[in-house]
DNA sequence: CCCTATTAGTTACAGATGAAACCAATGTCC
DNA sequence: GGACATTGGTTTCATCTGTAACTAATAGGG
């Protein structure tokens, strides 16, 4: 009754725009270069590094396992955002001499102003997007998160087997 | 009255965990890697080309330019992508007579049918990560993206300015 | 103890990505 | 109708990112 080739129900056609990976993506994209653009002009400061940077912040002393942990990032990129940040004097790194393997990092006093200027922004940025959404929304948009990234680290992808 | 150092109202101290652009960011490449992955593994397919492909499925023939606009991939990854596909068999593209500059594309036969194998695993995929959500929150889900994409847009970073 | 397995982190290489330069065709304005 | 700007698309180059190989140090099991 309705258009000609309805081989399936209304809605089960894909339309990218509609797709939710899609949609997530290149609303997360769209952030994150303008993040990451603000950051660089401003601070000469990548993404992976604020991550550091902020995590850091928060938690005093971390070795770089503990912050690949913290910020989902693996060991390579931290590895090489430690690099730039302990060149940059952000941040400073000491082994542990209860474990020789590990290297246990700091913020230096320049990092830790830099952490307190960033900081104020990055929340502000974060207050501009959500002012966009009802109380309501936020409140949901806080639970929906945490539902999705739970099943997309259950399901990892239906597809994954079978030719 | 609570926590020693309370120079901020609770929550204005910045917790990666709980910030929004980093809980997207994280979020979405779970997704798009899980996706990735089954794609290349499957069908040696990048994510570029299946979201050409799906374009292309749905509108029969354009132009370069149009899937940029479809898709919000810029021109060099189209590029980049169609020439993959060309080689691959399945996109054929042909330079429009009205004028010379813009090149015509469509699936081929092969690349429909990849079309038609992809789409459903695609789309149960969606599924899958949906069926963790309440009818309410999937609804809610699609006006926050909506208002989240169109405030990004707006603000593109409050940040921008002043050193 | 010593030999092997595991863990922390770095290095090396390769493929992906993005910005800018580039080429070709069309539109525009005098 | 010819210069100049604009648009569609590709190529180039430099950087980023991810995977795998590597080094160094500790843990564990006989």
């Amino acid at each position: 009754m309705s258009s000609a080739r309805a081989k399936y129900p209304t809605g089960s056609d894909l339309v990218l725009e509609r797709f939710l990976p899609y949609r997530l993506s290149t609303l997360s994209n769209r952030i994150s270069r303008a993040i990451a653009g603000a950051y660089e002009r401003r601070f000469n400061l990548t993404v992976p590094e604020w991550r550091v940077i902020a995590v850091l912040g928060r938690a005093g002393t971390l070795s770089a396992r503990d912050i690949a942990e913290a910020t989902q990032m693996d060991k390579v990129a931290i590895s090489r955002a430690v690099a730039r940040l302990e060149r940059a004097g952000r941040v400073r790194g000491e082994t542990d001499a209860a474990d020789a393997r590990r290297l246990l990092l700091r913020l230096t006093a320049r990092g830790a102003e830099l952490h307190a200027r960033i900081a104020p922004l990055a929340l502000s940025y974060e207050q501009a997007l959500l002012a966009a959404l009802a109380p309501t929304e936020r409140r949901a948009l806080d639970a929906i998160l945490n539902k999705l990234s739970a099943a997309a680290q259950r399901i990892e992808a239906p597809m994954a087997d079978a030719p």
